[in-house]
DNA sequence: AATTATTTTAAATAGTTGTTTAAATTATTT
DNA sequence: AAATAATTTAAACAACTATTTAAAATAATT
């Protein structure tokens, strides 16, 4: 038998995660929590002991979500070109889906880099990863430029991420509507796609 | 004859802007603004009648040295390419100098967007600066990739400010210390100008 | 059906929030 | 020097904060 209604303590966490989102950990009080899950104010810290407890579970789904697909796409047995727009289509789908999340990623650990930061081990994977081999060789063929793992990822995720951090700057400057920014969200896209293999691929 | 000692006032507002660009709006009470600024509590609604108000002064300040140089740098009477390497460099170095400005500006306005924009008419000169001609041109005689000015400007600032957005985050997951991240981000730069040249002006 | 464990509730806790008050101090003007 | 204005102060304000309590309601187990 499947339990239709929902359990409290995912619909307690699922409301906390959106509020969070929206309004970042100060914004949030554990009213507006119970309020968004409908529940009594007393529940937050039943099912979770703290404000504090509830972000940080929150926190680390969130940071999880938003490098999960990363690694998997590195290491995908494709060439170069294609798994730099695999990469970009990723992050840009990503971005529509949840275009709240690197902002409040950004923000909070900003605001306290060292409490936010738990495990790093899965960061370790980058430099062992199926890209990077192909950038080696490729560097060592004359295929590709002369770059560090380092300096590409940021270009692949900062054009695309970048007109989501500061969509509402963007849409007020060049005066758009919501499906005018869609638009030109995929028109930046394909320029980014392009430019970055532009640069990367080197011509024969 | 000069006065040495600062107004109150102005070290209210100078020690308000201290706080907020690292805590933000939520994260910053009266009193740790009056702590600050080494003043009365009360002080703040003497001269700034509410914190909102103080905010909304700083905000409008902040806002305007993001976009000041912008305009000045797009009607300079150099070639695109030096425009562009001084964009970033003008990017870079305010990156350098206010390392919380756009992590600010972004978040404030993506968690109240209609408040905080109050002038758009500096942004209509954007469409009218020397730059933009000088692309219509490059566009027209084959010399430059055709762009709209409203997808190569996010490509200019994305870049350096993303590494900066997520300064904590990049030195986390590489293990950088201060410096390597200077020289990173010094490296990221170059390699950013490259790019954009690259992408936008057509070689013959 | 009685007992036990779990969940939900309203109310209260102590501390913090932005803001105001009214008196005290300092500066300016007459 | 007296009168007036501007500034600074400590204390208080009501409203809000995260969290806890202890009783009530529900579910699970015996």
């Amino acid at each position: 038998m499947k339990c239709v209604t929902e359990k409290s303590e995912d619909k307690i966490k699922e409301a906390a995660r959106r509020v969070f989102l929206k309004k970042g950990f100060d914004g949030t009080t554990s009213r507006d929590i119970a309020r968004e899950a409908d529940m009594n104010i007393a529940l937050t810290n039943y099912y979770f002991r703290s404000k504090e407890k509830l972000f940080l579970e929150i926190f680390k789904d969130i940071l999880e979500l938003y490098f999960k697909n990363m690694v998997n796409i590195l290491n995908k047995p494709v060439d170069i070109k294609t798994k730099i727009s695999d990469m970009i289509e990723n992050d840009f789908k990503m971005m529509n889906e949840e275009p709240d999340l690197v902002i409040f990623i950004m923000n909070e650990i900003h605001k306290e880099p060292e409490r936010l930061f738990p495990d790093l081990s899965f960061f370790k994977q980058i430099r062992s990863t199926l890209f990077c081999k192909q950038l080696d060789e490729g560097i060592a063929n004359g295929t590709l430029r002369q770059i560090h793992i380092e300096n590409i990822i940021p270009l692949i995720k900062s054009c695309v991420e970048f007109i989501f951090l500061g969509k509402h700057i963007h849409k007020k400057i060049y005066g758009m509507s919501e499906e005018e920014f869609n638009r030109y969200a995929q028109e930046q896209k394909e320029h980014v796609k392009a430019m970055i293999c532009n640069y990367l691929i080197l011509e024969s």
